[in-house]
DNA sequence: CCTGGCACTCGCGTCAGTCGAGTGCCAGTC
DNA sequence: GACTGGCACTCGACTGACGCGAGTGCCAGG
């Protein structure tokens, strides 16, 4: 095929996309020579049109309607978007106001959260900095009254993981401050994926009456690092779901299940792609999730220079707009980023 | 009015509720004598009915159609609700099974939320356990390097909340544990609602020197212990709400921005009054919320004999399977409580 | 390769008509 | 006085016919 016809029919397919985001009905040759100056007639559209379908791109819900867009036409639009809607003033200035301020890592995570949803009105995913990828500050441990002991790990993303565990006896201050000043030694500053294996040889380091003890406080501190608790993830703005009202034909419940069973989005948080700025979508099928048919997932690394701590991300209608979305999305990974390397 | 017909119309009132609850379509006299045995013809059925509508108890979509339960017929079914019906072994298995094995508080209210959830496939609501009303088990402070100081509370329903606080200079151990053994001595065992007052004269017995960084401490302690941070709710079962369908009639979107509000859901559990079984009953317009208007709440405090800790509850259509929701919601209370008690 | 024209398709809204569930009322019976 | 059977009436739900209009595919001509 020629250059200008091929380059003509993306222009098409993005016009198409940009209507029916719009408008949320199926958009017809006329309608979209009129509103857009293609310079050419409807009759010719059509022939794009029909072009466009044979590839997959488009596909119109019944004989004698317009097209409508299909995942892998979103798809093509959102790849071959050479500009992203940069944010307005207003909207930097609100993602400011909304996030200085917190007092605290949940403090962060929670108004990055509801940030993101306000801005895209949209749902809003936020995943817990991953511990995997954090480093260890500092370690504690606490006794608090009779064979109880407090084991505390604090990381460098401010996080603060805590265990109470049961000792045989009740330690003596003496061995406590000896385990605490040994085990902070090897581990401060360490990632703690390597923790497990840094501090294996440590129960050697003491007498045989001893060693029960320093045991049970690394069980703790492993199982503190447990899959389990390290991933979690808030939500915000679910009720922009129902909002978006028709978006998603056949109810919105398969939608809501996934965002309960967090281990799903988990999965499709980490198993994400991003591109060269560090944003990555999903569109319907693709999230290999039938209850995701309809939806899109728009994912961005935050935190950390180089690999990112952990990812946000927006889930909406495939039917979004995704340059307003990718740009929201990147800038409010880049400000979290931002405070939280402080 | 005389007694028997006073007592029928009752027995109409509970038959029509718990057909609409079942078919989910208005209920009519004809249908209403052959499903129950009311020993009555229809013509004497339609009679009550006119009177129950009189009363304001039942109401009709439209002219030719059957009646349908107001807000005020639910309470009163609700309030004459002689027999709450009984879990199934089955379910109470299930409780024990899904509760069983919580390794932490976290831990304890999460499956707890999830049994009330699956249980009756309703959106489920658990308060953390108030601080206000918990006590202290124990406070100690943790030199984390530097001027940084971890101030750690550990309540007696083993929830444990920690601050990192900047003190002027590095704190020597002696002032340390000098500070953390009055502090601890003064609260230990006391309720968290009157630590405030207990340390007021703390700073008092130190010197001048150190009285800013006792200040510090105690400043953090009391951040700890601010609305804000004490009042946690969780979810589950959202998705249960877009399952029930048709049930709420003016889309979920208004449900789901009250569940999203926590501070509205916490002022509605905290102000709901209780009946002597510990379970209260919020119907429609009673929640006094229009997004809430056609949705019941079913809620029960837990933890703690005598005044509760905090409250467990069931959001659902004002169309619900009141016994049913009712046992369940006390049956998970009681468990939840025992395992609490530890 | 683009364009104007033309016949064709098909979903949507409207309208009239029918059906039936359910009601209210009344006169009669126990 | 309470209950019952009968009867006329109401009104929403469903159905089928029908016209409108948006949109398409195709074709011949520029």
């Amino acid at each position: 095929m020629a250059a200008l016809p091929d380059d003509r029919r993306l222009a098409v397919l993005r016009a198409i996309v940009e209507d029916y985001v719009q408008t949320h009905e199926p958009v017809g040759s006329k309608a979209l020579v009129e509103r857009h100056s293609l310079g050419v007639s409807p009759a010719t559209i059509r022939n794009d049109m029909a072009a466009l379908e044979e590839d997959g791109l488009i596909a119109q819900p019944h004989t004698s309607a317009g097209r409508v867009p299909t995942d892998k036409g979103y798809r093509l639009f959102v790849d071959k978007l050479q500009s992203v809607k940069p944010l307005s003033a207003a909207e930097k200035k609100a993602i400011q106001t909304l996030l200085d301020g917190a007092v605290d890592l949940d403090d962060v995570i929670d108004r990055t959260v509801r940030t993101l949803a306000t801005l895209t009105r949209q749902v809003a995913v936020v995943q817990y900095p991953s511990l995997t990828r954090s480093t260890v500050r500092h370690v504690e441990l606490v006794p608090i009254g009779g064979p109880r002991l407090l084991v505390v790990l604090i990381t460098n993303t401010g996080r603060v993981e805590q265990r109470v565990v049961e000792v045989g006896a009740e330690p003596n201050e003496a061995l406590l401050g000896e385990v605490r000043a040994r085990l902070n030694a090897a581990v401060i500053g360490k990632r703690l994926t390597d923790v497990a294996s840094l501090v294996a040889t440590l129960p050697e380091q003491f007498g045989a009456e001893d060693r029960e003890l320093v045991r049970t406080v690394l069980e703790a501190i492993e199982d503190s690092l447990a899959i389990e608790r390290e991933e979690r993830i808030v939500l915000a703005g679910t009720a922009n779901l129902a909002r978006s009202g028709t978006d998603f034909v056949g109810s919105i419940g398969p939608v809501l299940e996934v965002l309960e069973q967090q281990v799903v989005l988990l999965k499709l948080l980490s198993e994400m792609a991003e591109d060269a700025s560090g944003v990555g979508v999903l569109i319907g099928h693709e999230t290999a999730h039938a209850g995701l048919s309809e939806a899109a997932v728009v994912a961005s690394g935050y935190g950390g220079q180089g690999e990112p701590l952990a990812r946000l991300a927006v889930l909406g209608p495939t039917r979004m707009d995704y340059p307003t979305t990718i740009a929201a999305v990147r800038a409010v990974a880049r400000y979290v980023s931002r405070i939280l390397a402080e």
